[in-house]
DNA sequence: CTCTCATTCAAACGTCCGTTTGAACTATGC
DNA sequence: GCATAGTTCAAACGGACGTTTGAATGAGAG
């Protein structure tokens, strides 16, 4: 049995997904979730059971591919030896910035629940974010030592959790200051990609020169 | 009339200080805090108003120091002359990181506090921490750009916006993970003075050379 | 048609929420 | 001592919360 259209559990995650990023975890109720997606409030019991399981299915939604392009990038980059600290910076940003920012009107709607979802007040929903982001990071890191090999293993973790966090505020536009901005398009006003080139120029730097 | 202990008052912000940011704003019930405070509920809205009105006080406490000596360290910079990147850099981060960490077992809790509600997942609670942090924000943009000259307003935005994320991360010890961290002791969990510097060369290292 | 099973539904569960009330307490000034 | 103003208190307010229930609905298989 398939509806044409969407499914109420497909229509709950993608509310989900944005109310979650819009309000965070506690600030956003069953019922505003469920009027939205103009289901019944039973509904997300019946197809995620709690309020936690259907966070947790929305961002292992959320994340897939995301992770799918890293590896993917990781690989093709360690096939053809050892990849520079750029390169490794842009395999690791571009997936998040870029997948997920481009496409139309739902891309900026993911890429803030996940950018949320990371830093969560609650530590709970953070190890929930953590768990379904895991899998890559300990390559990244491999990596990244190998590429800079003058810097402290502790430095270089030092850097990807910096790098972690400052693609986690981008994508949930926390660093997008409310209206009025003073320079006309300060932050990533513009197009997306130009943000993603101006955080990866950051980070590089950063990470070349900013590490003991 | 005044008690030689904490006035109730006090407990009050105190344990909203610490409670809000393990839990974030929507997280934390009034009644959490109050008992934690050793006081009646109704003792909030007879000192403060409302939760958010308690929320605001303990904000405005909790800033009050960190934006005076931001404050300070400009006056004492400009005085002397057009400051260089890292000494803005550097009064910048170090109040946020030194004054805050340091004293004692209360120091981690109020920047825990300060970095949850800088990027709280409501922007009404964001809006209102950077209302109380905003006056000091324009003068180190215009100093920045003076000594960034060949750096792009936008850009040296952008620079400030992050350097304002990653301090309220490290803050916030949202980039602390959780136990089992591989090399022992990765992250900032030296002493806070080490994380200061850490983050001071990694920032000047992407505001030099990190910028177009 | 009938049985079956997945899905949806209105309604209620008990609990916790922020806020309000009005009385009790406490100390100070007269 | 008495009034006064500041503070604390137990109790209750209406409402929203996540979750559960059991019946109704729907389509597909025999």
């Amino acid at each position: 049995m398939e509806t044409p259209v969407e499914s109420t559990r497909e229509r709950l995650l993608n509310i989900a997904e944005q109310r979650f990023g819009e309000g965070g975890y506690e600030g956003t109720s069953l019922r505003a979730i469920t009027v939205a997606a103009a289901a019944n409030i039973a509904a997300v019991n019946y197809h995620f059971g709690s309020k936690e399981a259907l966070l947790r299915a929305a961002v292992a939604r959320a994340m897939a591919p995301v992770n799918t392009e890293r590896r993917r990038r990781l690989d093709q980059l360690e096939a053809k030896g050892e990849p520079t600290a750029e390169q490794l910076i842009r395999a690791f940003i571009e997936p998040g910035l870029d997948l997920v920012l481009r496409r139309g009107e739902r891309g900026p709607v993911v890429a803030r629940f996940i950018g949320r979802v990371a830093f969560d007040p609650s530590q709970r929903i953070r190890e929930l974010y953590a768990a379904e982001s895991d899998p890559v990071e300990a390559r990244y890191l491999a990596a990244l030592q190998t590429a800079l090999p003058n810097a402290a293993p502790e430095s270089v973790a030092f850097g990807y959790l910096n790098m972690l966090g400052l693609l986690a505020l981008h994508q949930s536009q926390a660093l997008t200051r409310p209206p009025g901005a003073e320079p006309p398009g300060s932050d990533d006003g513009e197009d997306p990609g130009k943000l993603a080139e101006n955080l990866i120029a950051f980070l590089v730097a950063a990470f070349d020169r900013g590490l003991r």
